[in-house]
DNA sequence: CCGCATCCCCAAAGATACTG
DNA sequence: CAGTATCTTTGGGGATGCGG
């Protein structure tokens, strides 16, 4: 944001480094490790070229973001978060918990990002993990939980393999509903990481 | 926003609801309790009335604002946070700790607004705060910690006392320095208080 | 190809004036 | 007091171009 708020305040100055449109979008996006510019451009619909490299300039320019270039194998460039860019996870965690109660579920052809089931655990579930070792299933995507790690791909003896659809994951997730979700092994290791991980109930009007 | 992100993801689809330029300093505002529209205007510099009412108006359409007209004495209008709205507190909270990493220390002559302290302690301590009392009392301004809860004003007999500039407020939040602080009583307290509500120290690279 | 810079156009923000 | 109306300016969306 080029335009300043002119204000003493936290909020107002952390609003003007990622306050801007797309902005916390490629940070979720570097989020999920190294990018090109391609790669962002490609997982980012919409979002126009220009834009995309105003953002990353003004991110890099701040220390949010940094560039760099690849070994001479392969001479690309990545864009990679910063420390101070890692650091908003915990912003990125909080966005995503507030804005799940208003997003309905997924369609059955709603159309998911790849590793979109890896990041979900790693948002809402890693924090707060219990000890043990989670499988997932979810549409066609796989990914573990492994003592408060989301990792991609399948990990070997769980204590607990969770199998469903997209929607009967929102819905376990969301309301606790178990319809269409199928449990193999300790489900009750299950429902301790489902409490856990719990959408906040309604803040109570202060 | 008018404009979609079009994915399905629920940071974007917060984004969509409270992603526009001021939407989160509104909020901020609101959650310091009802507000008139002049009260808005006014401390919000530089917002523009059209752009708050169209702000408002678009966060009361999508249930985090409601507008109440006050019983006939005062026959005022105010807008106040719906739970969905109280619900940002912990984002703010988080995009609050996030910015104050890069906000510089407040210079002497900064002009604070007024409730500043109530809001950093129940931005920063209230979720944390050990049981006891706090009394502080910064530049010219005066706030209490009971039990986990900021008030404004002063409090009976608390375990602790602090006073100091807003400047030499922010080292002993952000850098643990206590020079000019004056601590008077439980300073242990004190020093639980800071420990339990300090500013995430660098999160390491995944 | 990948990584942008440029150009054009429209939508949204800023500023100011004005009204129920 | 609580906005609407209007005008100007800025910034985003989309297409295209171009060097490495």
């Amino acid at each position: 944001m080029a335009k300043h708020y002119e204000q003493y305040c936290p909020v107002a100055h952390a609003l003007e480094l990622v306050g801007e449109r797309w902005s916390l979008l490629i940070v979720r996006e570097l989020l999920k490790g190294p990018r090109r510019y391609t790669d962002l451009a490609e997982a980012l619909p919409r979002i126009g070229t220009n834009v995309l490299a105003a953002r990353l300039k003004d991110l890099e320019g701040c220390g949010i973001v940094a560039k760099r270039r690849l070994p001479p194998p392969t001479p690309a460039q990545v864009y990679e978060l910063t420390p101070y860019g890692v650091a908003l996870k915990p912003v990125m965690r909080e966005l995503a918990r507030w804005g799940l109660r208003s997003l309905p579920a997924p369609g059955d052809d709603e159309a998911l990002a790849p590793g979109w089931l890896r990041g979900a655990l790693d948002t809402f579930f890693a924090p707060v993990a219990p000890d043990g070792s989670f499988q997932f299933r979810v549409g066609d995507e796989e990914a573990a939980l492994v003592d408060g790690e989301a990792a991609a791909g399948s990990v070997d003896d769980p204590d607990v393999i969770v199998e469903a659809t997209p929607a009967a994951f929102y819905y376990l997730f969301v309301e606790r509903r178990w319809d269409g979700v199928e449990v193999e092994g300790d489900r009750e290791l299950l429902e301790r990481l489902l409490e856990a991980a719990a959408p906040a109930d309604d803040a109570v009007l202060a």
